[in-house]
DNA sequence: CTGAAAGCGCTTACAG
DNA sequence: CTGAAAGCGCTTACAG
């Protein structure tokens, strides 16, 4: 500041342009240029056809008068209509978990009026990567301007990602993280801490002598990476701050079949008398709270995820005591922003951004 | 829509508007009833000037066509400016929890982007009746559009609301609510049911047999209506759910004074040695843990309110075990917006919007 | 490589 | 009480 006034003593205008914060237009930049508005629009939007001379200055100064594009005239000249294609595990049954992420996508959709856009929904079936490359072919003859994923499966969207590179059409994950990928950002849950913050949970609700079982409901592999990260959070708390010195059990019960379950939780308690608190490390905590109230067995205190179904109903009885939450529709509505925000307006989110990792019980669960 | 199409066979353009969503613009509504696009804006803003007939006609022709305004066009033409004056506590020393609202106002402010609002903000010492009236005069004089107000001061604020309405300017309350006035809505907590969440913390975190000591920290009586809802709540709790059966009590301590709080805090410790947990009734949560660390009581499950300063520090330590959240900047950032779309967009909002009662521990403190 | 002009849908004077 | 016209700031053909 002190050094372009020195070096320009000339009191004209634009040195108050800070100060006026008056707003400037295309016109202003075209006069302070010597050229039309045409050709300041050009190089505003990298159209080419520009003397790289000409391109110069009026890059010079629409930067010093800290130019700023009037959206309501864009959006009032050329109503955008870019293409988003959604890529999402179909909702149904035990998953209906994702059945938020739609309506927060949609959500999004009517925050950005006045502009405008148009969306498409490919879903796939949780944990079919047949299912899951035959929707993401349709994606890509839908040929979308930019693409909001959860990649779920990862070889499978590994092998979209390398598509959608190939083809520049910019993508964003949901949910689900795959480092390492071109994806503009990530918008999900931290689950090392969020096993933690489980953690902490059971450690507040029963005795320091009471041992802890764990139960990981996984039907197949490709999610585990989020499982194994929530397990590593519940196992480090009390490395380094719980208070339970009770053995910690951890089972795996790859079904959701009432009678597996039941075969295979019969079995824990009878070899582990001294269990007090159970911890599932996945939004099937349901399964696990139906098992406990049909076998008297709710004093239990139990601590799962997300809040939806079932899980709502447990907590509601008090079979559930805490449900950890991430707030899938908010995620989904912040998902597609940063998507469009980038397309629209050329904003860079951070590769990262991890969601309020929320505490629900029956307390607080109406108002979350 | 069965009568609709019944009681008319044609087939016409605009029976297929729903399908088409074909966007209406004021030049459609006008060529329909044969009138200018001048007459049709008198009509959609009231100007009067309008011949009875005429209007009724376009009004007609304007709802039938599910006619919406072009934002983007109203934003470019005229570049609104509505003044918006905002009347909060002060926020200082223990009190920096009203250090957030006028972030989240600004924050909102930027949201609106491409319409824009002057801001002006009035600040009133908390419990300063006078400093109040002082403050809501500056506030009368600037001549606002519309106000937002933290109506603390019950009378005072009454008594602004009252000039508010003669003036015929809109106004949001923040963060406490008074029943009866024109008020366009209120965001913030619902008190009671806050009061059952730290209850249903405590009752998890001590053994039923434990004592529960309820600390009432306040200067004045203002304030009291908050505190003594999240009282009833946190009562209540135990009545229909709650197994603590242990003695459940009540102190008030007037000043946050270290040495009035010590001797208030010893004597009743001394008095009842079975106490196992602290309710402290609002945000000065930080001094009661202050006293509970100086005096080895730091085992004792402390329960209070609001994520900021001393508490997050105390919450760090692990001697605050839960603080219950409201989010104060994202409540002051959906108060503007109510707001800010009743006084642009006509968008009449709920009488209460009760916001999210957060649950926060050391775990998720900084996700939250 | 550059300029001049039309037009997006609305609001705001102005003229009658 | 009503209409015709200008103009908000931008983008998009079109002409050169």
């Amino acid at each position: 500041m002190f050094t372009q006034h020195s070096e320009n003593t000339e009191i004209t205008t634009e040195n108050f342009s800070h100060y006026m914060s008056k707003t400037i237009r295309i016109k202003d930049i075209a006069e302070k240029a010597g050229v039309s508005i045409g050709t300041v629009d050009r190089v505003l939007h990298n159209r080419g056809e520009v003397k790289k001379a000409t391109k110069e200055k009026v890059m010079a100064i629409a930067e010093k008068l800290n130019y700023k594009p009037n959206i309501a005239a864009r959006a009032l000249k050329s109503p955008t209509n870019y293409k988003i294609a959604v890529l999402l595990p179909l909702a149904q049954d035990d998953n209906i978990f994702w059945s938020k992420h739609p309506i927060g996508i949609e959500n999004g959709k009517e925050a950005i009026y006045p502009f405008a856009c148009t969306l498409e929904f490919f879903y796939y079936e949780m944990h079919n990567p047949a299912d899951f490359l035959k929707q993401a072919a349709a994606l890509l003859e839908w040929q979308a301007n930019g693409v909001i994923l959860a990649p779920i499966l990862k070889n499978e969207s590994l092998e979209l990602c390398g598509k959608l590179d190939d083809l520049q059409i910019p993508f964003v994950f949901i949910d689900t993280n795959i480092e390492g990928t071109n994806s503009l950002s990530f918008v999900g849950e931290d689950a090392y801490q969020a096993g933690r913050v489980a953690a902490s949970l059971i450690d507040t609700g029963i005795s320091k002598v009471k041992d802890i079982l764990i139960v990981n409901i996984a039907k197949n592999l490709e999610n585990v990476q989020h499982l194994n990260l929530r397990n590593q959070g519940f196992q480090s708390y009390f490395m380094d701050a719980g208070d339970n010195n009770g053995l910690k059990i951890s089972i795996e019960i790859p079904d959701t079949n009432p009678k597996v379950v039941k075969e295979k939780l019969d079995q824990v308690f009878k070899n582990n008398p001294n269990i007090g608190g159970v911890f599932v490390s996945s939004s099937r905590t349901f399964v696990i709270a139906d098992y406990l109230q049909k076998n008297n067995r709710s004093n239990l205190f139990l601590v799962g995820y997300e809040l939806f179904g079932k899980n709502s109903y447990f907590l509601q009885q008090r079979v559930i005591n805490f449900l950890i939450g991430q707030r899938p529709m908010e995620q989904a509505e912040k998902t597609f922003r940063k998507l469009f925000d980038f397309m629209a307006h050329n904003a860079v989110p951070d590769k990262k951004d991890y969601q309020p990792i929320d505490i629900i019980n029956t307390e607080n669960m109406d108002l979350v």
